[in-house]
DNA sequence: GACCAGGTCGC
DNA sequence: GCGACC
DNA sequence: GGTC
């Protein structure tokens, strides 16, 4: 079930996307619009059959979405009336249906346009057989019949895919609002949200959060299976040049590239200019890229951060559709995005997905190290709705068991002093044991962050040229430090031709010691040069240098940069290539033709 | 319509 | 091979 | 989501 497939997103010239809203569907006047804010997800999740296509085109008439992936935007799962509650069950592999969601027989929808209400899917010609009535137990009460509107609302979409499962159709999406409060504060309490989110996008990116009423197509998602994708991360814009030829991709890459378009051309720092004039811009589109982490769009979720990114940069203000057209990384509907939302101060109707109570338990879920979206999204459709409920009912990994048991200790960061402290510790246990091994504290810390989420080592030794040759040492280290009460736990070990070692640490001899995510990687002093680079990041500078070297036909990792890298289809990397340079961190810049940067101008998140 | 970084480790 | 993580 |  996750993704792994992808499916391009995107869109034509012209403009349409791919969530097609059911393009052929002509929708009736918006006040005729029953189904408006709701989610259905049919069973079978296909529209090959002629009548089930006809119900669904119908009902997507009068304002509903269709999702074929069911996520936690959906509101009503429709069902074909040869099926059972139990046949159903099974089929999406719940044990207990949500309770947000209302299962009803196909007639529902049809009666509902019929009568021009919503009629009450608890009436007993609408239940599926053998769905008892538990829904009293559980929910309040679904939409009553005479009116239209229920606390749902749309929310963006969540999907995941039962076992399979494909597209939203129209979609439901986030958007804006200017009417609505907003959004604009929620931080606060957020702030532990934010981060959620933040994993949740990362992990998946994609969603579509849409635009309300754009009404013209897109919203929905990439259909089928699952995400889409296309470019999100570093990517170039070409200036001008026009009519290059075009190159015949096929066994040769493509030559033409704007190196000027990419992130790591021109770094970050991170900070938003003071008070930025496109604060609110961005806190917008920040929320939407969080939001789109309920589906599986990895890469929208992606095109939002670097677009963040670029607005984080700016000292004017951006807002009009030009001024944005002309940034690297925006493109269309992204330059649209940000007019409006200055026009309007926001989204129309950013969808609160977030007062979907499974979203904050979904979020709570994937907080958990070692849990990601789809565990999360598994456990929440088991019915799942709390860390007490996992521990009890669902079997965990080692990993997921101490994420469970630390659960705030590794949400909360650590101040800089902290790590620096930590740093020193290790930085002593370290030569006490080998005193030609050189400890550099990477991550944020390089990067000057002020406070970092976790600690990450680079044990280095410059007679060195494999990381094997450090394989002794770390172990002799981390005995060490076990022994003196600094590393409390182990996550991650290497294995033979290993280089890394994950754990936790706290800062001995101190009373209520907050657990702290550790990190070391061995780097043979051959190769410390793309090992600064690795570790320092940040991710998107990391992934943009790294696309960069491969549109030269290199590789970078954190070895070294490599030449003369053969790739097949999918850009199958067919030979190691050969070493370019690893050593120096500077040499690699200069070789990509990068100008050389310092950590703190690498941050591009 | 292809592609969006490249890798390690646990299960 | 997939999921999660760096 | 964007780029080519
Ligand atoms: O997907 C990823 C994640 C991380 N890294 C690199 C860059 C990053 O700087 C370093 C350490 O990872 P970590 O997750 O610790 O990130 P960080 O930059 O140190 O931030 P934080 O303060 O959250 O630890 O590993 C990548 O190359 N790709
Ligand atoms: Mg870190």
């Amino acid at each position: 079930m996750l993704g792994k497939r992808n499916h391009s997103g995107s869109v034509p010239p012209n403009g349409k996307k791919k969530l097609r809203k059911r393009s052929t569907v002509e929708l009736v006047p918006e006040s005729e619009q029953i189904f408006q804010g709701k989610v259905f997800y049919y069973v079978p999740p296909d529209d090959k059959a002629q009548p089930r296509r006809i119900r669904i085109n119908k009902a997507i008439k009068f304002g509903a979405a269709w999702t074929t992936e069911l996520s936690l935007s959906t509101t009503h799962i429709v069902v074909d009336k040869t099926l059972t509650f139990k046949d159903v069950m099974t089929f999406l592999k719940l044990e207990t249906l949500p309770s947000n969601i209302i299962m009803v027989s196909e007639d529902y929808p049809i009666d509902s346009i019929e009568s021009r209400f919503l009629l009450d899917p608890k009436q007993k010609q609408y239940t599926v057989s053998g769905y008892q009535e538990m829904s009293k137990v559980e929910r309040a009460a679904p939409p009553s019949p005479t009116m239209s509107e229920h606390a749902s609302e749309d929310t963006a979409a969540l999907k995941q895919p039962p076992s399979h499962s494909k597209e939203l159709v129209h979609g439901s999406e986030i958007d804006d609002t200017s009417a609505r409060v907003q959004i604009s504060q929620p931080q606060n309490h957020d702030m532990d949200d934010h981060k959620k989110m933040i994993k949740l996008a990362r992990s998946m990116e994609h969603i579509p959060i849409n635009d309300e009423d754009d009404d013209q197509e897109d919203d929905i998602p990439p259909s089928r299976d699952q995400s889409d994708e296309s470019g999100s991360d570093v990517e170039p814009r070409r200036p001008s040049s026009h009519n290059r030829p075009k190159s015949k991709r096929k066994g040769s890459r493509n030559l033409s590239f704007n190196q000027e378009g990419f992130t790591c051309m021109t770094g970050g720092t991170g900070i938003t200019t003071d008070s930025n004039p496109n604060a609110r811009t961005i806190e917008i589109l920040q929320k939407m890229a969080d939001y789109y982490v309920e589906t599986k769009d990895h890469w929208r979720q992606s095109a939002y951060r670097k677009t963040i990114g670029v607005l984080r940069k700016q000292n004017t203000k951006i807002s009009s559709y030009d001024e944005a057209i002309r940034l690297p990384t925006i493109g269309h509907r992204l330059a649209l995005k940000i007019e409006e939302i200055v026009l309007t101060n926001g989204l129309r109707r950013l969808n609160d997905v977030v007062s979907d109570p499974r979203f904050h338990v979904l979020q709570t879920f994937m907080n958990i190290y070692c849990v990601g979206i789809n565990q999360a999204w598994n456990w929440v459709q088991q019915g799942h709705t709390s860390l007490e409920d996992l521990k009890a009912h669902v079997s965990l990994t080692k990993n997921q068991q101490l994420g469970i048991e630390h659960y705030d200790e590794f949400l909360t960061r650590i101040p800089r002093e902290e790590v620096t402290a930590l740093g020193n510790f290790v930085r002593d246990a370290a030569v006490s044991i080998d005193p030609k091994v050189e400890v550099i504290i990477g991550g944020s810390y390089r990067r000057g962050a002020s406070s970092s989420g976790d600690i990450d080592f680079i044990l280095t030794k410059r007679s060195t040229t494999s990381s094997q040759e450090l394989l002794e040492f770390l172990t002799s280290l981390t005995n060490h430090l076990t022994k003196v009460g600094f590393l409390v736990a182990a996550l991650l070990t290497p294995s033979q031709t290993g280089s890394k070692w994950h754990g936790c640490c706290v800062l001995p001899g101190i009373l209520k010691s907050i657990w702290r995510r550790i990190d070391f990687l061995l780097v043979p002093g051959s190769e410390l040069g793309a090992a600064l680079i690795y570790f320092t990041g940040d991710d998107i500078f990391n992934r943009s240098i790294r696309l960069l070297a491969s549109k030269k036909g290199w590789r970078l990792n954190q070895r070294g940069l490599y030449k003369d890298v053969l790739r097949g289809p999918g850009r199958v990397r067919l030979n190691e290539g050969s070493l370019i340079e690893g050593a120096d961190e500077n040499k690699i810049f200069a070789a990509l033709g990068v100008p050389w940067r310092p950590p703190e101008q690498r941050i591009c998140n």
